[in-house]
DNA sequence: AATCGTCAAGAGCAGTGCTCTCGTTTTTTC
DNA sequence: GAAAAAACGAGAGCACTGCTCTTGACGATT
């Protein structure tokens, strides 16, 4: 079987992409909610039926979009590290960064998949899991290097992270390999305001507020940046 | 009219509010995208149609639901900061921080109606802002009182607000008055920071990741505060 | 060549938001 | 106090949704 695919597997594979494909447009036109089986049956020229062929619910294609949109982000925040000097860490982390807010403005609607809301009576099987490291994994990957390479000169703030977080912290570890424990809740405290940022400008949090969005991005990314004592070369 | 009301308006005033407790049960329950007038009035023992007498569409009753939402929320968190002395800044942040991720727990469906992705085909009215600026109002007034009792001491982390977001400067100082720009734009890092937080466990972004959710959030929140300089007691 | 699995099509079910009309009731106006 | 006006609940109906089931045709396998 995996020898020669028969034509049946070959047209059904171009079809589950073309579905996925209209399937995406719908949602960079309509949202999450007015994603319809039936308009992307409608559009492909096939009877609404038909589509269950492929997926059996609706959930189903809206799974194969989510893991579709943790990929593609997950590419453009790997691209975007790769086009740093792998020993400029803050310059990586501003790349991953801006990465990550552009590809959120540019696919507000599969943004909002991934770290919006939930989808109503939607919630994501476990077949996401793999995909949806790829991002948190890159910023992982700089902040060890960063810390084997003696790059982090982190400020020195009240609060050491408390002994009873230490399980967390090893659990977290899996991400960042060698970091210690304090360090590891502050990458978690910057990744998350990183994502917090993104979330208040693509749900338009910001709308009367921010003019220069990408200016105050940037300030709040060195800003975070420096909270894990990254120094801009 | 304002003197007797009539009994019409009494009862038209009784209606309106059984039918946002029973949507605001249905939210919790179900969802945002599980509300349904149908369901609704047939709790009520009315058919459908009559609802519309009440709230010309499904995005009416959704704003009415938002903004109680951010009533109920602005209301936890200004009572969390009248709850600590006043001079206890650091003290009065945690506790604002805490409210804000309490109520949003207990309230999950509600509070992603506020603070997740905006409801499909749905954007909020003009009439929401008055009660969305309730929580940030708070924590304006604890950073800018805490400046000007000169109780912050930020640490001297890297870059310094540009002089290019002055103006977006000016304009969040309305809400953080006599701040200056540098400490403004931390505040916005860390308002964001906290929601971004929040967000992450609303969400079920730590579902298989973090056990002690409490004990990392608190970190979280002491980490960002000393970010602004805000010290513990 | 016959069989068996896959497929598109169509009808149909239960549910949705929303509109319109039709009497009835309440409030306002004269 | 009677007449006009406004508000109301009920019901039918439209267009739409996700989803199921059955039917008949096509393609792959033995």
């Amino acid at each position: 079987m995996t020898a020669s695919r028969t034509a049946r597997e070959r047209v059904r594979a171009e079809l589950t992409k073309e579905i996925t494909d209209i399937a995406r447009r719908q949602l960079a036109t309509e949202g999450a909610g007015g994603l319809s089986l039936r308009a992307v049956a409608r559009e492909m020229g096939m009877v609404s039926s038909a589509i269950y062929r492929y997926f059996p619910s609706r959930d189903d294609l809206l799974t194969a979009l989510i893991i579709d949109g943790y990929n593609a982000l997950g590419t453009a925040v790997e691209r975007a590290d790769e086009g740093s000097p792998p020993g400029d860490f803050a310059g990586r982390w501003l790349a991953v960064c801006h990465a990550v807010r552009d590809w959120a403005l540019a696919h507000p609607h599969e943004y909002t998949l991934l770290y919006g809301s939930p989808v109503p009576g939607y919630q994501a099987p476990e077949d996401t899991i793999a995909a949806r490291v790829r991002d948190v994994a890159v910023f992982g990957r700089i902040l060890a290097q960063a810390y084997e390479a003696g790059a982090l000169a982190p400020p020195d703030l009240a609060p050491p992270a408390p002994a009873a977080l230490s399980a967390d912290a090893a659990n977290l570890r899996e991400i960042m390999p060698g970091v210690p424990d304090d360090l590891i809740f502050r990458g978690l405290t910057t990744w998350t305001g990183l994502y917090g940022w993104v979330n208040f400008e693509v749900f338009g949090q910001f709308e009367n507020t921010i003019q220069d969005r990408r200016g105050s991005f940037e300030q709040s990314a060195r800003t975070l940046g420096a909270l894990l004592g990254l120094k801009p070369e």
